[in-house]
DNA sequence: TGTACATCAGTGAACGCGCGTTCACTGATGTAC
DNA sequence: TGTACATCAGTGAACGCGCGTTCACTGATGTAC
């Protein structure tokens, strides 16, 4: 093989990479397959070594998606108290921060209603990302049983991406500012925490 | 003119209204502007007789998406009683028979993720018609000031179009049916109603 | 160890399609006289 | 009242562009001998 035995997973790898950035930042069908390999100073003939579709490619850049938020929200969960990390969550889910930056942030506020139109197939590759990252969620979720947890946590998230949604879609960074603030007591609240 | 004075009135309507229908169902890029046309026994090139671009016929049909489920979730709160409307109108928002059809549904929930990609002066229209179509609502919200309610309705508003977006991603029609029916326990909660 | 061949990630031109937009044209009706 | 002309909603071919996908080719490295 022309490249060493890891190059073709590391290039995969970074493909998924970028394609998680574009598709939040641009949407499913913002982000041309070009524009992605450009970002990895490759053309784009190469794609098709590596995934069979774009929609392959945009699965599994939303279940890379929920890996990178999961990474970048760690420390703030780590850093709270025991019984205020779901707090904690929800008030940098709801901050500034991952409302101004949606290519580094929640795949599914950033895609949600463009996901409902994807082929069956999809969707249900979709679902089973969501689900694994609500039920590593719901560890910090207070409740009885795993499933009630997981049935809570799901309904402020998904809430949360609306919310979310909302909030991106103002153009007056005072009211979005204000908006955040009043959702991060409302789901605070609602959370019961 | 070849047409009675108000045939042209109508026509744009008629456009409208099909837009309306279709955005909401394939998504603002899903729908074709010869499809639209097609819908009323026209061809494309008329199109451009009554919208000086389809970014236009996007707000237009946004706003005339609002008007629509106005309608339709009028006789609802109608026939709640008094202290009852908003839960009334929380549980028809979550139904079944709301997520299941989308085309005739809340634009809101339809579109939200894609809209926050639109330039700029199409955003600033989407939230004039959004703040019209809350502040509408936020009659039946309980609170003290109009500022109060109307943020009020639109925390909850913009909550229940993420989980409704969440609802109609599930393939699985016995979890969609439950999720929803814990959502409007969950939003008549939150509502405090 | 050296040589011939096979492999395959990556290249870039090309294909095919969808779609927003433009434009010359049509023809029924309104209006000026 | 009748005639010539103007108007303009609607038609459908064409343009231009973006983009997903295919394909013949390249060339560095691995492998067989």
């Amino acid at each position: 093989m022309r490249y060493s035995a890891e190059h073709k997973q590391q290039t995969r790898e970074r493909i998924i990479k970028a394609a998680a950035r574009r598709f939040r930042k641009a949407g499913s069908e913002g982000a041309a397959i070009a524009d992605l390999m450009r970002d990895l100073k490759l053309t784009h003939g190469g794609f098709y070594r590596h995934f069979a579709s774009k929609e392959e490619l945009l699965v599994q850049a939303f279940e890379h998606g929920f890996e990178e938020i999961r990474r970048k929200f760690a420390p703030v969960i780590e850093r709270a108290p025991e019984k205020g990390k779901l707090k904690a969550l929800i008030e940098a889910y709801l901050d500034q921060e991952h409302c101004d930056n949606p290519g580094d942030g929640c795949p599914a506020a950033a895609l949600a209603s463009e996901l409902v139109r994807r082929p069956r197939s999809t969707r249900v590759a979709f679902q089973r990302a969501l689900a694994q990252h609500i039920s590593v969620i719901a560890w910090i979720v207070p409740g009885g049983s795993d499933q009630e947890r997981e049935a809570k946590a799901l309904m402020l998230f998904s809430g949360m991406s609306g919310t979310l949604a909302a909030a991106r879609m103002m153009t007056d960074e005072q009211q979005r500012r204000q908006f955040l603030d009043a959702a991060k007591k409302f789901y605070v609240n609602a959370a019961g925490v």
